[in-house]
Order: C-alpha cells, then structure tokens, then sequence
DNA sequence: TAGGATTTGTGCGTATGTATT
DNA sequence: TAATACATACGCACAAATCCT
C-alpha cells in the first residue's frame, strides 16, 4: 500500500491525464462520488484532488450543480501560449543541464516512436507522445521553478490543442512533429540544449499560428 | 455574507499574509482547530485552504505532526529569483498595458508611500509596501497566466526576503527601494511600460547579489 | 409554482500516525 | 518498551444549492 501523498498524486495525474486527453471533453460534470468508487476511496481525498484540479483551473466545482471540466477561452489560450514559448527558451538558460548518453537516449528513443506514429497515426497517440515529449523537455533546465510553471501553463492548454489538432490534417502535423523531434535530437547530440531550447520556442510559436489559422 | 468562494480565498488571503510577514516564521506549527475557531468555520473548509497553500510549497501538513511552514534552501530561492527576474522583464513586453492616469495615480501614490517609509523604516512596513508594489508591477501586463506566474512565485520567496532583509541594513535598502519607485514613476508617466519592467528586473537582479553577500 | 432528485459544501466523530514521557 | 497526548487523514451524515418535472 502506498502512502496517502503518493496515492493522491496518482489519482491527480490519472484524473489530469484523462481531461488532456479529452476522455473528459470540455463541460464534463464529474462525479466525487463515482470517482471515489472508482479509486476505492471516499469523497474526501477525492475532493482534495479536485480541488488542486480546480485551483489550476482544469475544472471548476459549483455548489449544488457538479465539478465540470473548464474550457478555455481564446484570447486566455494565446496569452498562455505567449508566455509558454517565452518559458521554452529559457529552458537553455536558466540552469540548463549538462547532456549525457542517458539525455541522447532518451531523444533518440522519441525519434523512434515519432517515426513509429507517422506509420499509424492517431489523434490520442500523438497527444500521449506530445505529452511525453514536453515532459523530456522540462528536463533539459534544472531549475525546478521553471519546470513547475511550465509543466502547468502546459496542461491548461493542452486540452484545446488536442481538440484543434484533430480538426487539422493530422498527417500532416505528425510529420511537422517528427522534424521537431529530429532537430532536437541534432541539437542534443552536439551538446547544445540552448539551440533545443530555441527549436521548441519556434514550434510552438508556428504551431500557434496554425492553430489560428484554423 | 460572502459566498463560500470569496471567504475560502479571504482566508486564504490572510493566512498567506501571516506566512510571508513572519506572523508565521518557518517551522511554525499551525492547528487547523484554532485557526478554523478564529475564522468561525470548521475545519474542513479550513483544511482546503491548507490544502492550497501546501500545492503552493508555502507549507506541509505531515500526518501525525501538524502543519507547518515550510523553509526554502537557499538554491531553490536562487532558481526562483532567475525565474522571476525573466518574468519581470516579460511583464513589459506580453501584452502591456496601455498607461493611464489611473496608472500614473498608483504609482505616486507608492512614490508619496516609499517617502514616509523612509522617514519611519520598519522591516514590517517596508515588507507590506515591497509587497503592494509587487501587486502593482502585476498590472502592467495583461497577460493573466504571467500574472499568476509571478504571484505565484513571489509569495514562495517573499518570506525569506524579509528575513534576509531583517539581518541586512534596512535604511539602505529602504533607500534604494525608493529610488527604485522613483524610476519607475519616471518610466510610467512617460507611458513606456517596456522600461519600467526592465527597471523591476534590474532591481530584482541587484537585490539577490546583496542577498548573496550576505 | 412547488417539490423531489441530485450534487457539492460543511461539521464532526473516528482511524491512523507521531512524539514524548 | 509501553502508554498517553495530540495532530492530521478519512468516512459518513446532513445542510445548502441547483435543476427538472
């Protein structure tokens, strides 16, 4: 049996995952109770995670009606994406972490599931590897500041991008996210997280004009 | 009476307050019966409000022991000043807000505020001014996500500034606070939003070398 | 308009964990 | 080592709010 801090975050990252993924699209009500059933608890420790959930604004209870799954807004998605892009740069200096065999192992092993995906491309599988691949990101800085507001600032709008990507040609942004995945892996190899840092900066500056696009 | 929302964040409000004046010094032990008897609550509305303030990293709650407030090491504080320093300057150039009177009314009054501070220096007044001057430098963007950011981030530090501060020569710093409003009043009323954030960065920036010598 | 069904918010007793004597 | 005191974590019952018939 876990301990209750590790239990907790399991629930909050299952629950985080399954908003971002749209298993629970904008304007799904959730239920503390069926959850609590679900993980084998009661409505207390549930509550306590969705009221991290809310506190980060992915869903908002309301008294007498349900806890609902938020949907963003325009005008806030492109302020978040703003600072996002901002956030990505610094990530190659602001304490930006020395490359080792390990950190090219680890790109080369997106590289191959990047490839992987374009054979068979799907919506859900590309936003679980997008999600893997921010998360390889985050490491590349070891100011652990940085990677908390990053990490937040990304799953607030990570649900909209999903829910945009699949009204798009989605070939085609697979294809645009495997050249992503073979410059960093460029920049990585020749010891440079300042230059991935610079390349994700300027992907997801190009994939919010698409998004705007559409 | 306020809605259940609004008093949450009251409380939420104050006791954040307590943490980052050293009403509540780090270690602290906070009873969540007698804090919930002083705001006439029970404890579980209280306890959400914990709940908040341990996501935030402002305190811990340790089954058994109590809850208690948290101390920051002094490489953590280093990562989060990098941080903010970049937020300050982004504050100028993400959606900047347009200035107004109204703007250039806020920040004499802080000029005529920082004047008497001078006058009358205690590490208490100057804490809560630092503090009110931090929530104006907020609203030159518009930029909500940078706004909760920096907040965010402020609040985590802000209390081992005043016991860095309290250790240090108040006067001077007191001092070079105010001139710090001074040019920034000098940057607003010229209404060059872009020059008043590299102003904040610059002074953020001065005041960790000083933290670090001493 | 009224009332019942459903949902989140609150209060409190109990379980569980920790520290001290 | 054991027992006592005390803190948070949990579960449940009820209050309050909303929605729909």
């Amino acid at each position: 049996m876990q301990d209750a801090t590790s239990n907790r975050f399991r629930v909050y990252s299952e629950l985080r995952s399954r908003i971002c993924l749209l298993d629970y699209p904008p304007g799904t009500r959730l239920s503390e109770e069926t959850l609590a059933a679900e993980f084998g608890t009661s409505r207390t420790p549930l509550r306590r995670v969705l009221a991290r959930l809310e506190d980060e604004g992915l869903v908002q209870s309301i008294h007498g009606v349900g806890t609902i799954v938020t949907d963003v807004d325009i005008e806030e998605m492109l302020h978040v994406y703003d600072l996002r892009m901002e956030l990505a740069q610094l990530a190659g200096s602001l304490s930006p972490i020395d490359i080792t065999d390990q950190t090219i192992q680890a790109v080369r092993h997106f590289h191959n599931q990047s490839e992987a995906l374009k054979r068979d491309p799907t919506a859900r599988a590309f936003a679980q590897l997008n999600m893997a691949f921010f998360h390889f990101g985050l490491t590349l800085s070891n100011n652990v500041a940085l990677r908390d507001m990053s990490e937040r600032l990304y799953y607030k709008t990570a649900r909209i991008w999903l829910k945009s990507i699949s009204k798009m040609d989605l070939a085609a942004e697979v294809d645009i996210f495997c050249r992503e995945i073979e410059e960093t892996q460029n920049a990585i190899v020749n010891g440079d997280t300042s230059a991935a840092a610079l390349i994700r900066r300027a992907h997801i500056s190009m994939c919010v004009h698409r998004l705007r696009k559409s």
